[in-house]
RNA sequence: GUGGGUGUAGCUCAGUUAGGUAGAGCACCUGGCUGUGGCCCAGGCGGCCGCGCGUUCAAGUCGCGUCAUCCACCCCA
């Protein structure tokens, strides 16, 4: 018999990567709740439909990366590949976008994609997304920016490049699109690789960000979003950069910045690491105004991010690996029930401590307490009231200590 | 979906050039230390050499296939 494997990007996740994803979503949540960001969870699943309406039809995404199958009724669903459709879903159908005033969530879970595996891609991935609605202003969206910053920043990483774009709007970007058309239309068809001639008709700001050199000659010399903008999608963005440079927060137009999620329209960003590989960005968002509209909702305006997890473990450094207080070593078979008694005992009042369910060799328990980074170790005896001993791992000093005595005592080493 | 790299002990990898009975380090166990740790020393446990077919007296090594995995393209976090 074939020992079972898991399935092709789905990957288990042990000490110390699971214990940076655990730092890391303690440190969103603190971050995001100071921001007044509440958690949102919502369903993994989702009927294919909202990701269809929500990231739209003819992106990669939805075109052969999703999850989807049928359930028992014969209903298309899916395994939700972004959380921003799942969250506006759920605002939606709950009636709270109905009122004045603005919803800001957050949630962090796991996202699914059907895509080859490499670095910094899995096929199920662990995104923390957040959302804020009900509000055009500027301010929300330098204010959705500088939470990111924060977040980013307080989990230990610098040295992150934040892209910003301004992407315009239903009544501008058709006008950029056009220039654009016709602009890739004069060059000669055989200097563009194959899949931008595709692009050209599909969705023509996707050449734009084309790896392929040739591509990207042709592109220096294409039209430039910036001079296509209407001037209310112009005036909103400059307002945004000029409140993010005067908070000191540094960033770099990148007029090519485009993102995959037909949703985004005005202000779009990425933040990337030079750390990664091909898998630069760690972070991406922008302002998705029609989509609340798109799937059903009333017309309230939008702004939110995404983080890979993954991408972010990878960047941060590993965490101390956490210390036990004590380790009790018992001296054969005798006090094993003893020892249970003594470490539930212990536990319960905040200590951690291991102990062995089997008796083994004094040498082997001390080993084990080394490896475990144990403070102290207890030595048991005696299966009755006495023989108990106390051991400072890192003096060796070994004094014998009355069973009431040990809290009081590891609290001491703990403290020196 | 396309291209390239890699599959040998629990982990990291030598060994493939030139076919000849499977190696190291780490980890684990035991002992030196007459029940007391880290360092050191000695010993031990542990391998269908990814899987299948072929070439050969003989294959971890050569050929074909297949599976897995990694990296990259595409695209995204």
């Amino acid at each position: 018999m074939n020992a079972m494997q898991s399935g092709k990007g789905f990957v288990d996740l042990f000490p110390p990567q699971s214990d940076m994803f655990t730092s890391i979503e303690s440190q969103a949540r603190s971050v995001f709740a100071r921001y007044g960001c509440k958690e949102l969870r919502t369903p993994l699943v989702e009927f294919t439909e909202l990701f269809v309406r929500g990231i739209g039809a003819e992106t990669d995404v939805v075109q052969k990366e999703m999850y989807t199958f049928p359930d028992r009724k014969g209903r298309s669903m899916t395994l939700r590949p972004e959380a921003t459709a799942g969250v506006l879903r759920a605002c939606i159908q709950h009636g709270l976008l109905s009122q004045e005033g603005l919803c800001k969530f957050f949630t962090i879970g796991p996202m699914f994609r059907y895509e080859r595996p490499q670095k910094g891609r899995q096929r199920q991935f662990h995104q923390i997304n957040a959302e804020v609605l009900g509000s055009r202003s500027h301010l929300a969206d330098a204010d959705v920016l500088f939470m990111l910053h924060a977040f980013l920043t307080e989990i230990g990483l610098s040295g992150l490049i934040y892209e910003l774009n301004n992407l315009g709007c239903p009544q501008c970007r058709p006008m950029f699109r056009h220039a654009l058309e016709a602009y890739y239309g004069r060059v000669r068809h055989d200097d563009l690789c194959s899949d931008c001639l595709r692009r050209i008709r599909t969705n023509p700001l996707r050449v734009l960000d084309c790896k392929a050199p040739t591509c990207r000659e042709i592109t220096k010399d294409a039209p430039s979003i910036a001079d296509h903008v209407c001037d209310p999608c112009r005036s909103h963005f400059n307002q945004v950069t000029a409140l993010l440079e005067e908070s000191g927060l540094q960033t770099r137009r990148n007029p090519f910045l485009v993102r995959g999620l037909d949703y985004y329209q005005g202000t779009t960003f990425e933040v990337v690491s030079s750390d990664l590989g091909a898998q630069a960005s760690v972070a991406g968002g922008g302002r998705y105004d029609g989509l609340v509209r798109e799937l059903g909702g009333p017309d309230v305006p939008g702004i939110g991010f995404a983080c890979g997890m993954e991408r972010l473990a990878m960047l941060v450094s590993e965490p101390m690996p956490p210390s036990l207080d004590a380790f009790i070593a018992t001296s054969g078979d005798h006090v094993l029930a003893r020892a249970a008694l003594m470490a539930r005992k212990l536990r319960a009042e905040g200590f951690g401590v291991e102990f062995f369910y089997e008796s083994k060799s004094m040498k082997s328990q001390f080993r084990a307490a080394n490896k475990l980074n144990a403070r102290a170790c207890i030595i048991l005896e005696d299966a009755g009231e006495g023989g108990v001993f106390l051991k400072d791992m890192l003096t060796g000093e070994q004094t014998p200590c009355s069973a009431d005595q040990l809290a009081w005592n590891l609290r001491k080493l703990r403290a020196s």
